[in-house]
DNA sequence: GTGAAAGCGCTAACAC
DNA sequence: GTGTTAGCGCTTTCAC
């Protein structure tokens, strides 16, 4: 029942623990026929050797931290497979910490990963995505990051110059708006996310830009912040539909709402995209789960994942990389949206 | 730079290393004035004793591996979350490790988990929703449940007795064959899964016997097996679609493929649930997520995982528990289903 | 090629 | 109440 260790081996094989150790990692030669015994005795009993006193000396956990605000969002999971993937092939293994967008929670697993000495910290959601986050919180990031490799995906820190990772979400709802626009559409909202994000006010900047550019009024009664989710995509899109006048098109935070958006304006007996169009941002599975399939903006994000890796990896190993990784989003044109109609047509 | 330890703190407070871990633990009484003493210093320099250190001795980590097929699919996100929420209550970490159902990965990781001494392992999918898993694979497991708690989640090993958390599978796909039944429905398939898997092997055969016990055909072409993804669910209901004569009904294994047989049926001109009924299987956030919303079988997803580690946390203090928690699945009838017509009436 | 011994950072007897 | 010391299971000089 007693954990076997080095010593058995040493013991049963008649050579001293280093040898054993040697064998294990290969370190110095061994006389072949030494090697063999000890690879025996090892198979024998199927020893492994204890990670946790390998990594007292060896400074290397082969773990990752990361951190993400809700494993239950598509967009999460995606990232994370990228992740992983990569990870794998590098020999770490991850934590997977799901902080529900709590600060407070994301505080406890900061303190806990460095605990358990993880040879980085993957940063998703929550503070990272605040538009002004307290300093405080900023800190304990910043000076975590002295002591362990910390990558941020698509977000950031104030008065620091921390690793990131991350789209441009200005030009992702640049894109989304211009396909919008040029589609006929002059009276366009936007949905979802929250005002203290950065995420949300870096898409709605680059909307409401665009739209001037473009000569279009920007209507501050269609722009609703009220949630990520699908629930409050229905209930937001609810809202664009009460009101006297509601526009021809929507843009929404994430794919999330979009969802709800498109669901809620069918159930009201609004047809899409004939009635209204509706985009997406992320192109998670989502997507193209529903009916009609979501117009979204891409974020690569496996992509992601891959790159927050390989970006720690390097800082792991202490080489030389750069501090930030911006992914070019795309427009993925599917049935969500089309050509503005004066007066919806009956089709079909 | 280098990592503060406890006997720097000592140092500093002129203590011994014992007493500073003394406070650190609260292990013994402290004179009052030490003990502030002593934390003073720990705050002065956010001191975080070495976890790796610490579990050498404890031989308990605070970790849980997860081993799941494939966190992208929504099921396994909403479990963890139960799992995860449960875990931390409890003072626990997850190791995330995502398989993609290879039985290597999942060697390899049992491997690893190992190596890291985690305190406790949840399993799902892979091999143990195999009809007939390879005595190998599943000696593995059961070696390795000798050493570590193992919590078996909606599966099981051939010649073992794991501890299993579970629903029941067969109760679930015969509340939805009934269903369908009662709604007039006489022609019913059943669509999804794989030949070799557990988990699919069990609904068919609860659909049989309801079937048969209603004396109603079932027609061996109506049941095709062929993956557990949208895609493939699409797939599958085209290929049915495309039969000289198909059924009223469809049955899926998951959500994943029910929403690829609403989306095939709908793009093929059907309507549902007036030209076909389609119920999916595990109710997952996917279920509401598209029109019509599926009508499936609610799995407790978040309770699942709740129960996962509330067995492991009692295995691993050698409490005695229960080798086989069951829970009973339910009906969820939303918009997919729908009553019979023999000859579908225009509707709306 | 191989072994003895020190030490990674901590806890836990055991003394005092 | 507090300090001394021996490990936990491993790697790594440093001898030989």
């Amino acid at each position: 029942m007693k954990n076997i260790t080095v010593y058995d081996i040493a013991r049963e094989a008649n050579v001293s623990v280093s040898t054993v150790s040697r064998v294990l990692n290969d370190t110095a030669p061994v006389k072949a026929s030494t090697r063999e015994k000890v690879n025996k005795i090892i198979k024998k009993y199927q020893f492994q050797p204890n990670a946790l006193a390998r990594s007292l000396i060896s400074k290397a956990t082969g773990t990752i931290g990361i951190i993400v605000p809700d494993i239950t969002n598509p967009f999460f999971p995606e990232v994370f497979k990228g992740a992983e993937t990569e990870a794998r092939a590098k020999g770490y293994t991850f934590f997977l910490c799901d902080t529900e967008g709590d600060y407070e929670r994301e505080s406890e697993y900061l303190s806990i990963l460095k605990e358990k000495r993880v040879d980085g910290i993957v940063f998703l959601g929550g503070r990272i995505n605040l538009a002004r986050c307290s300093p405080k919180l900023a800190e304990e990031v910043t000076e975590l990051s002295k002591q362990i490799p910390v990558v941020l995906v698509n977000g950031n820190l104030p008065k620091s110059s921390m690793y990131r990772v991350m789209t441009d979400e200005a030009a992702g709802a640049e894109l989304a708006t211009r396909h919008l626009i040029e589609m006929g559409h002059r009276d366009i909202a936007f949905l979802g996310g929250y005002d203290a994000m950065s995420t949300t006010s870096q898409k709605v900047k680059a909307y409401k830009r665009i739209m001037k550019e473009a000569g279009l009024p920007v209507r501050p009664e269609w722009i609703i912040h009220d949630g990520l989710s699908i629930e409050s995509g229905k209930a937001m899109m609810g809202q664009l539909i009460g009101m006297k006048e509601r526009p021809s098109a929507v843009l929404c935070v994430n794919d999330f709402t979009a969802v709800g958006a498109v669901k809620e304006a069918i159930e009201r007996g609004l047809r899409i995209p004939e009635d209204i169009s509706v985009v997406g941002y992320d192109d998670t599975h989502l997507s193209t789960a529903i009916i009609p399939e979501l117009t979204t903006v891409t974020q690569h994000t496996y992509e992601l994942g891959k790159q927050a890796v390989q970006i720690l990896h390097q800082l792991i190993n202490r080489e030389e990389t750069r501090k930030l990784t911006l992914f070019q989003p795309e427009l993925v044109v599917r049935q969500s949206t089309g050509p503005y109609h004066e007066l919806a047509p009956k089709v079909e």
